[in-house]
DNA sequence: GACATCACG
DNA sequence: ACGTACGTGATGTCT
């Protein structure tokens, strides 16, 4: 099959520049090659990785094109280019041409306007083509043959996006209803009006309902006053605009076939333009030309050592060993069922991962099993009902624990571990001559014209991955020993994968009705803020989401504070600490804070989630990182269920939404009290603090008690509060700057207070300064379980990085222990629900609470369980306390 | 992609 | 002198 891909030039152009804005490029002859090279690297890769047979680049043309003809606006907004992006075009196009890569222009079109005819006429005549690009535009264009391919942000996985999943992704019925989405939506940047005031969200869901914006308008009645006055604004220009926005397919363009065909290789003008710029890495990725050799040989990484076996030899092996690695691919369009990859030493076999032998394999508890993000895996042994039983060998969360600030990821252990290339096969090893038929192509001797994401290739990268991990993990849990991290990883970050798998499994139920109600409410007091606001600022086309405008209209049409200009780039200040004091000289600012509240809600909270709620569960089914923070929490993602509003009344309405998976069931939510100072207590053993904790149900007025010097009785509220903070401030580690800020003093006052707070707590002071010292020394700070966090900028000459490091020497071993903890309380509660055979489930966790969907019937038994289970981790100088509480939602449960 | 802003513990 | 309280993730703007 021919695979044509269409790069979009400019597109790519524009990446690079932002890619290399930091760290440019710069050759010895002091030419910033950044564009150059990083474009060039591109395409290589692209070549290397997808096997393209046919291959073109489209450049937009210097002059004007039809749609400025059509609107005299288009585009007026856009700020001229960076002149690295002139200065690199003439010697980009001197290189595409060195390589015989074609470059495909008209005068009076843009590059998508070329893609879109190129693309629609070759797949006609049989291609498969992809349109490489970033931008969603030229979704549109996608069909049967013509997919977008969505290259990776900063080294990730590449997007092909084809008609199915871009019709889900946007619920729509058609790839060119992207046309009306972006008409209703408008473009900014290319000055296309789109309708006033609905943006992405409300552009899909009319789009998703209605189709196309002629529908729109023929319903016109069917939608809100609101809405129907937005649209009927937006008719005078709104056909030019789906004009504006519609990619062209019937340009006529001189090309034949095979001027596109690719014959990219090393030859003598490669060489030399290479030289020149000094592109001494990208020499490797080139394919070589017939009878030329690659100027230089990178320092090359071996290939993975393995091969393909019988599933019977395998598992025989595995058993033998008592071990084995696993790789597990979810069900793709070509086989039906999930498969998985084994490996044992250097072979691999690939099973359907529902077949019997793989689930005896599983069950196996002698059987210790490697993998790589296990939990995704146990995520789809739970939807097919397959146990997993015995050892589990996680590189990344093994990684993890070595060095939590590093990546982890498979490739780079690999490559440090293993000097192992994953990309290489075996074959690759074989002697360039005997490669067959497509020289120009073959530099790595991968399978003939593997397509994108096809499940052959993804099955024998499946297999070298399992047979990396299999000499990966010793290696690791070897590490892990002598670092004195095992028992952390096998009692804690072991035990905790399936927990967390079950949770996200499970899911938590949400209600989508009292959110979309209360969005529409917002909604409307939305409105009328903004309102208000643009006419207070005397302009209707203000947007309050714009916090340079906002800056604008504050700092130079109001000019409130005639002092204020900070910022690099001429922007103001406009968050909120700033905004609340200048809140009371003019009404404009309080309606832009309440403007931001509202607007906080309805789209990172109120809209969001009803659309995430799977609709087979009627749950929302969010992911936990476990190995991602600095200190050992988790992290939770699609969506972060650890930041749901409580601080204001408006957003603890969302929690209403959060309930019990069935109608007589229960939310219950347990919470350590004060689990961070209390360790603090334990970790420092400052007798004051200490008796505190011991004695007094109030810790902030006892310390307000000591500091201030009065009896218990007498502390005032506002003395409380300067305590709470304090105390705070002591958990982050403390500085004089962070407190006067924090309890609006000045800064000798704060250091004063500090001196004061420290004179009653001694050992408090010993210990911040122990640790530092301490870490100095080794390099690292641990928590009282024994994790790491390595903080080499302690050694820094810079004063603010160096502050930072000594503050995270603090910091990290309370917040880092409260982390153990808790985990270790989730797989005893876990474990508890299960030995009692209760049907409640543990669905959340934010840091220091747990949450439960408790079934009908075990509300009394399940909060004992949970209480009894936090409060049992482990036996300290001081009581460890979780409370408890129910009700039928979250709000009600705190 | 970077930055500002703001939601949580 | 530097510019700060610790740890996260999502959204919006502007490039």
């Amino acid at each position: 099959m021919n695979r044509l891909f269409l790069i979009d030039g400019h597109a790519l152009i524009f990446r690079m520049y932002y890619a290399f804005l930091r760290r440019p490029m710069i050759n010895s002859k002091g030419e910033d090659t950044s564009i150059l090279f990083g474009f060039t690297k591109f395409l290589l890769e692209l070549i290397r990785r997808e096997q393209p047979t046919h291959l073109a680049v489209m450049f937009d043309p210097h002059a004007k094109t039809f749609r400025h003809e059509l609107c005299a606006d288009y585009k007026a907004n856009r700020a001229a280019a960076p002149e690295l992006v002139h200065a690199s075009l003439e010697p980009l196009q001197q290189i595409l041409e060195a390589l015989q890569i074609p470059v495909l222009m008209k005068p009076g079109f843009e590059a998508d306007d070329i893609i879109g005819s190129v693309a629609t006429r070759e797949a006609l005549r049989g291609f498969d083509v992809y349109m490489v690009t970033p931008d969603k535009d030229l979704g549109q264009i996608i069909d049967d043959h013509i997919y977008q391919y969505k290259p990776g942000k900063s080294g990730g996985e590449a997007e092909v996006f084809d008609k199915a999943r871009l019709c889900e992704t946007y619920g729509i019925s058609d790839p060119k209803h992207i046309i009306d989405i972006l008409t209703i939506w408008g473009d900014a940047s290319d000055n296309i009006k789109g309708v006033p005031g609905v943006g992405e969200v409300g552009a899909r869901k009319l789009v998703s309902k209605y189709g196309t914006v002629e529908n729109i308008y023929a319903h016109i009645a069917e939608l809100t006053p609101r809405m129907q006055e937005a649209f009927r604004t937006a008719e005078p220009y709104i056909r030019l605009s789906k004009t504006l926005a519609t990619i062209r397919t019937d340009v006529s363009l001189e090309y034949d076939e095979a001027s596109l065909r690719l014959r990219a290789g090393y030859n003598a003008a490669v060489a030399e333009l290479f030289n020149h710029f000094e592109f001494n890495s990208l020499k490797g990725l080139l394919p070589a030309a017939e009878g030329e050799i690659p100027a230089e040989e990178a320092p090359a990484k071996a290939p993975v050592d393995c091969g393909e076996e019988s599933p019977e030899a395998v598992l025989s092996a595995a058993r033998a060993a008592g071990r084995c690695a696993i790789s597990v691919l979810r069900a793709a369009v070509d086989f039906e069922s999930p498969r998985a990859v084994v490996a044992c030493d250097k072979q691999y076999a690939v099973l359907d991962a529902t077949s019997l032998e793989f689930r005896r394999l599983m069950a196996d508890e002698t059987i210790i099993k490697s993998g790589f993000d296990l939990k995704r895996s146990l995520l789809l042994f739970l939807e097919n009902s397959i146990e997993l039983h015995g050892e589990l060998h996680d590189a990344q969360l093994m990684h993890y624990l070595l060095n939590p600030e590093r990546p982890h990821k498979l490739e780079i252990l690999c490559d440090s571990y293993l000097n192992i290339d994953l990309d290489a096969g075996p074959a690759a090893s074989a002697p360039v001559e005997e490669a067959p038929a497509q020289p120009a192509l073959d530099l790595f001797s991968a399978p003939v014209a593997a397509p994108v994401n096809a499940p052959a290739e993804d099955l024998s990268r499946a297999g070298r991955e399992a047979v990396a991990l299999y000499a990966l993990t010793p290696l690791l849990r070897q590490e892990l020993r002598e670092q004195n991290l095992w028992d952390l990883y096998a009692q804690v970050e072991m035990p905790l994968i399936e927990v967390l798998a079950d949770m996200e499994h499970t899911g938590v139920r949400v209600d989508p009705q009292p959110l979309r109600d209360y969005s529409a409410a917002l909604g409307v007091e939305l409105a009328q803020i903004e309102e208000q606001a643009r006419a207070l600022a005397e302009d209707p086309l203000l947007n309050l989401s714009s916090p340079r405008q906002v800056g604008k209209v504050i700092f130079e049409k109001l000019a409130l504070d005639p002092k204020a200009k900070k910022s690099a780039r001429g922007d103001y200040p406009t968050d909120e600490e700033t905004l609340s004091e200048l809140k009371d000289r003019h009404p404009f600012v309080g309606l832009v804070l309440e403007y931001r509240a509202l607007r906080k809600l309805i789209s990172t909270y109120l809209d969001p989630l009803p659309a995430l709620i799977n609709p087979r569960t009627g749950r929302i089914h969010t992911t936990f990182n476990q190995a991602l923070t600095a200190t050992g929490r988790l992290s939770s993602v699609k969506p972060n269920l650890q930041n749901i509003p409580i601080r204001t009344a408006r957003g603890r309405e969302i929690r209403k939404a959060f309930v019990a998976g069935s109608p007589d069931g229960y939310i219950v939510s347990a919470d350590y009290s004060q689990i961070e100072l209390r360790l603090m207590a334990e970790l420092s053993r400052d007798p004051a603090l200490i008796e505190g904790f011991n004695h007094e149900a109030d810790i902030h007025a006892d310390t307000a008690s000591r500091i201030f010097r009065v009896p218990l009785a007498e502390v005032t509220p506002e003395q409380r509060r300067q305590a709470k903070v304090a105390n705070f401030g002591i958990i982050y580690g403390i500085s004089a700057f962070g407190l006067a800020q924090r309890m609006e003093i000045s800064r000798s006052e704060a250091k004063n207070f500090i001196q004061q707070y420290f004179t009653h707590y001694p050992a408090v002071k010993a210990y911040m300064d122990r640790v530092v010292e301490e870490a100095r020394g080794k390099g690292y700070v641990e928590t009282l379980f024994g994790r790491k966090r390595f903080l080499p900028d302690l050694a820094s000459k810079n004063p603010t990085v160096r502050s930072l490091a000594e503050r995270n020497a603090i910091n990290a071993p309370i917040q880092g222990t409260a982390a153990d903890i808790i985990k270790k309380a989730m797989i005893g509660v876990y474990r508890a629900l299960r030995e009692r055979g209760l049907r409640s489930k543990m669905v959340l966790q934010v840091h220091d609470e747990l949450i439960l969907d408790v079934a009908a019937g075990e509300l009394e038994p399940v909060m004992e369980l949970v209480k009894h289970e936090m409060e049992s981790v482990c036996s300290l100088s001081i009581p460890l306390t979780a409370e408890c509480d129910y009700g039928k939602n979250w709000l009600e449960a705190h």
